[in-house]
DNA sequence: CACTTGACCTGTCCGC
DNA sequence: TGCGGACAGGTCAAGT
């Protein structure tokens, strides 16, 4: 779930609801969640407030006063839902009922402000917390390698293509998929707009036309903005900063779409194996 | 080097 | 119902 939209949405939400919010304690039941030092914990987070919160990638990155930021990544089934204080003390917040449960058991840190408290649940344990010096957070190895943002105004179809012609022997979802390549792209957007370009998944880069690359990079700027409208896409785990879901998943034309009818054609949507992942494609569509 | 596969985890679903 | 195995949206390290 957490691809570019679900992170930039969960990311929207928090920047409305913790800016200028003061950390007061955080608890983690998994070290692997929370990657902190004790001392810089007690030095940098403890008391420090929160000034910004940015979205690079798939990365959430929460900055403190402190000159150190939270960098965040949800990976498959982390979510972050934050309690308001009116909830806490049971006031009847609109998101009540939402947070009731928590922390339930896939809560793996909980980070306590001076209002509210900010659960960090993941059910598989793959996503992670840390703290970092702000200042060296461009040096950290993803960063240094991540590709440009597809919805950066300045990214251009031209640079797109370019950045697909260094990866000619890869398989074109693989390559989407990559985030060296672009940035953000996950499963369910790759399937989506491989399929509204009409490109199968396991062409090679190199026997995918310009022209084609270049419908495939309005196309999955198409599918991103249309998910960040939505709210993002909720399978199973993902929420929002609120704990609601997202409806992208219910526009989705071929993603977890097997065995129904492709919305252009009316051929059988087939689930195949691409590039180790499961991938939904019209075999008369994509060729 | 470029590219692919396995590992990290828990939970769910499917077939026997 | 019970049990084994495959699979799930992401990314690295290790392998070919």
């Amino acid at each position: 779930m957490p691809e570019l939209p679900e992170v930039e949405i969960v990311k929207r939400g928090l920047a409305e609801l913790i800016i200028g919010l003061k950390i007061k304690e955080v608890d983690s039941s998994w070290h692997k969640s929370f990657q902190a030092s004790k001392t810089d914990t007690a030095q940098f987070l403890l008391g420090a407030k929160i000034i910004s919160v940015r979205r690079r990638a798939k990365v959430l990155i929460i900055d403190l006063d402190s000159k150190y930021s939270l960098v965040i990544h949800l990976k498959m089934t982390g979510q972050l839902v934050l309690r308001s204080d009116a909830a806490v003390f049971g006031a009847g917040h609109p998101n009540d009922s939402l947070v009731a449960k928590l922390p339930d058991r896939s809560t793996r840190v909980v980070i306590t402000f001076d209002q509210g408290k900010l659960f960090f649940n993941d059910q598989r344990k793959f996503g992670w917390i840390k703290l970092l010096p702000t200042i060296e957070i461009p040096n950290i190895d993803f960063f240094k390698k991540v590709g440009p943002e597809p919805l950066a105004s300045d990214f251009k179809s031209v640079d797109f293509v370019e950045r697909f012609k260094r990866k000619q022997n890869s398989l074109i979802k693989a390559a989407l998929l990559d985030q060296t390549v672009i940035a953000g792209v996950g499963n369910i957007y790759a399937d989506e707009s491989l399929w509204a370009a009409k490109i199968h998944p396991s062409n090679k880069v190199k026997d995918v036309s310009d022209a084609k690359l270049k419908l495939l990079f309005e196309e999955l700027k198409f599918v991103l903005k249309l998910s960040i409208e939505k709210g993002g896409s909720t399978d199973k785990n993902y929420v929002n900063a609120e704990g609601k879901k997202g409806s992208y998943l219910s526009f989705a034309r071929v993603f977890r779409r097997e065995n129904q009818p492709c919305p252009r054609c009316g051929t059988t949507i087939e689930k195949i194996r691409v590039a180790s992942r499961g991938t939904h494609i019209c075999p008369k569509c994509q060729r």
